[in-house]
Order: C-alpha cells, then structure tokens, then sequence
DNA sequence: AGATAGATTTTAGCTAGACTAATTTTTGAT
DNA sequence: ATCAAAAATTAGTCTAGCTAAAATCTATCT
C-alpha cells in the first residue's frame, strides 16, 4: 500500500535531496517535524519497500521507484497549487496547505483534467517546475537571490511556496516569478541587501533572500 | 481529534438513520465493510466524544454535535460533487469515489468558494440536496419509484450515487433528475417495472427502481 | 591516539483503528 | 414459556504510526 505516510516521506526525501544533497535522517525529521526514531523507523520500511537505499548512520537516498513516486506527488502538489490560483483564483499564499493535502487524494484521471484544463502548465504559481507525468522535470542553472553580486540584473525564477506571510510580502512588492530585479546593494555578514524594481528600492533580510531563486539573463 | 475514520462512521451513521430510522450495529458495519465488533468499538470513542448516544443492543443516534459533523461532511460530498460535474465536466457515475476522498481534505474556504463559484446550488447531480452551512437540510417527501402505482406520473428526485454502473445504465436511458416518467407496469413479486418517457418504454429491475426516488406532481 | 560532540539507532511504550473468537443479550418462533 | 437464532458486546490481538530516553556510532579536533 501506497500511504499518505510514505508519500510525505518520500517527497520530503527528495526535497532534502535536491537542497543538500545528502539526506541525513535528522533533515528529514526537521523537515516533517517528527523524531529521529519516527524518521529511522519508516526509513527501515521504505527500504524493505525498495523505495530507498539506506547506508545505517550515512542517510538514505531515493531508488529509482521511490524517485518516481516522489515526482509524482510532488507533480500533484504543483498542478493543484496551479489549479486553485488559476481556476479558482486563491491566492498564492493560501494554495500550499490546501495542496498539501489534496495531493494525495487526487486521482490519475483528475490530475489529467486539472493538467488539460490548465493548459499542461510547465510552472506552477511559485514559479517550481512541474514534473512531467513520466517523472520528468527539467535541470535549470539557479542561484538564491542573495548569492548574486551586487550590480547584476536577475530575473526571480522561483519562491518557497510554504510560507504564507513571506508570499503575502514578496506579492505587496510586486516580486513574483518573471519580474526582473536590479541588484543595488548587499551587505555583508548575513546582511539585508537591496534591489531596485521599476525604479523603487526594496530592501530584503537575508532569510528572504534566501528563499527566492534567480536566473542570470540568457538563462532558462 | 476529528479523523477521517469519525467522519466516515457520523456520515455512514447519519445516512442508516435516513433509511432506516434506527441505526443498529450490524447495518453501519455493513455499511462500512467492517466486522460489527469494530463498529461496536468505534461507537463507544464516538458516544464518549458526545457524538452520539448509545444504548447498548439498542443502536446508536448522533447527538446534536455529531449530526452537524454529519451533515458538514455530506455538504462536502455532495459539493464537490457538483463542482467536479458542473465545473470540470466529469460523468456523474465517475464523482462520488473522488469525493468520497475530498470530502476529508477540503477546507472551509475553498468550501465556500466552490459554493460561491456554483451559485450556491441546493442539489447534487444526483439529487440529493446539499446541506447549508448551517447544517440546515430540506425534508420533502419522496418515494422510491418502486412504491409508486401503475399510471401515474411521477419525476424523478434523486438517484444513488454510489453505484457508477448503475449511474451508466440509467444516464444511457434518459433517467435523470427532474425526467418525468409514467409507470405503465409493475410486475408483482419484486419483478421488474416498466417506465414510459417520451414514447419510449423502459423496463427496470426492482433493484434499480428501489435507488430512484421520485416526487408525485405538486410535490416539491 | 583519545576525547567528545553530534548524529543515528535502539528500546520501550503509547494510541488509533482494525480484526477474530468467545460470550452475552435480545428477539422470534413454536 | 422456552429455546434457537440473530445481534451486540467483550476480550484479546495486530499493524502503523508516534514519542522519549538510552545506547551506539562517526567524525572532528587537539
């Protein structure tokens, strides 16, 4: 069987993956808020499942089945942001939680209505590509906003999607995916930097800068 | 806590009550799936939430609180019902295992948006009237097709949703809400019944015509 | 090499929700 | 009124999750 459970793990395994590489089982219980024991525990079962491989005490990493199963969900978390934003009109601070639950309750066929009535969406409204159904998703060269040096014109490729209060700030500044932003000025030692959008100024905490993915122009 | 499996048993509850007026043990386990020794255990967390009450060998009957848990979970059902006909264009026989998983997974605002964008229907596709917010549900007198007389001209009300193949069967003849057919036939001894709908005759065994309710002329 | 901090795993025990088998209560038929 | 059948309950078990605390391993620093 195929639970909620394992595919929260799942998608969280990949997410860890993509971000630090290696998936200690401590990210992975920070990341679902559970214990390490919880984590260690379903960890031993998903490897039974051959979903992952697991090296005891070197972390675990995603088979190509449970690589596939975490595309998939992953897939329905972001058609169904898209759906609600663009069919139903939420807003994008608002579709996250709803995702995550209907992610797992949406049928192949319904996933395929949604897909179509869309459009086939590459992107969802945070600007995260959408995998394919084959479990495809495309590679793109990106760095945080604040990993760009000062002076430089970068395009937002993509925002955190899971926290609301951050989206609410970002959207009243007008910075979403697409919009083109002037970097003016960062200070150093974790310090806010500032850029400069349509000839206003927007100064930025790290922590946010953190949260927002560029492209460089010519990029993807 | 209020889980998926409370939810379940308050609606399935609710639903025997309909039927049958009493709710007796052994017709919620069937209608679960489930042995009557889970019932019986799921019964008692239930009537210590003050969900329902409980007279042992006696049945169960939700309390106030459990038949607005009830009836908020039916109003899901039967609106995402509708929205996944009206506004994604799914066949009617395909919506009710969709919303049997939704039902459990929708917020009170997209609830109410999904109400909003239907125009605050009053009834699913299948007929069956969609409680208000308030837990409010009309009671209107109804029959099933196979208590009507030969001769008369009744409409139909509403049809069971959970039987897709039944659902295909009565949708390829026309049978749907607000049809109005004449009974020209009734075989005794729970044999079949003929129907007659715009020159065309049509006969229907005694277990279908048990899951079309009807209303008599003037009736509401 | 040894010490030790931090990560990982193990152990023990909890809860929800299902099951079967055995028992008790109610009902219905003679 | 009795007694068998049906219905409901109790008792005990199972699995999937979880937590907290203890034990163990790894890696790093001197």
């Amino acid at each position: 069987m195929q639970t909620k459970a394992v595919e929260d793990y799942l998608k969280a395994i990949y997410e860890v993956q993509e971000r630090e590489g290696r998936v200690a089982t401590s990210a992975l219980a920070e990341r679902l808020q559970i214990s390490a024991a919880s984590a260690t525990g379903m960890i031993k079962k998903l490897a039974e499942m051959g979903l992952v491989s697991h090296e005891p005490y070197q972390g675990v990493r995603l088979t190509e089945p449970g690589r596939k199963i975490a595309l998939e969900v992953i897939r329905h978390h972001r058609l169904v942001e898209t759906y609600l934003v663009e069919a139903m009109g939420l807003t994008w601070d608002k579709v996250h939680d709803e995702a995550e639950k209907w992610e797992h309750v949406l049928s192949e066929e319904l996933e395929d209505r949604m897909d179509e009535m869309l459009g086939r969406p590459t992107h969802d409204p945070h600007g995260a590509p959408i995998p394919t159904r084959e479990g495809h998703i495309p590679e793109t060269p990106r760095l945080k906003l604040s990993e760009a040096v000062a002076g430089e014109t970068v395009t937002i490729a993509q925002v955190a999607d899971d926290d609301a209060a951050m989206l609410r700030y970002l959207g009243e500044r007008g910075l979403y995916p697409g919009v083109a932003v002037t970097v003016t000025h960062i200070e150093p030692f974790e310090g806010p930097l500032t850029v400069r959008r349509e000839d206003r100024d927007i100064s930025l905490g790290r922590p946010v800068a953190e949260c927002i993915k560029v492209r460089r122009p010519g990029e993807a």
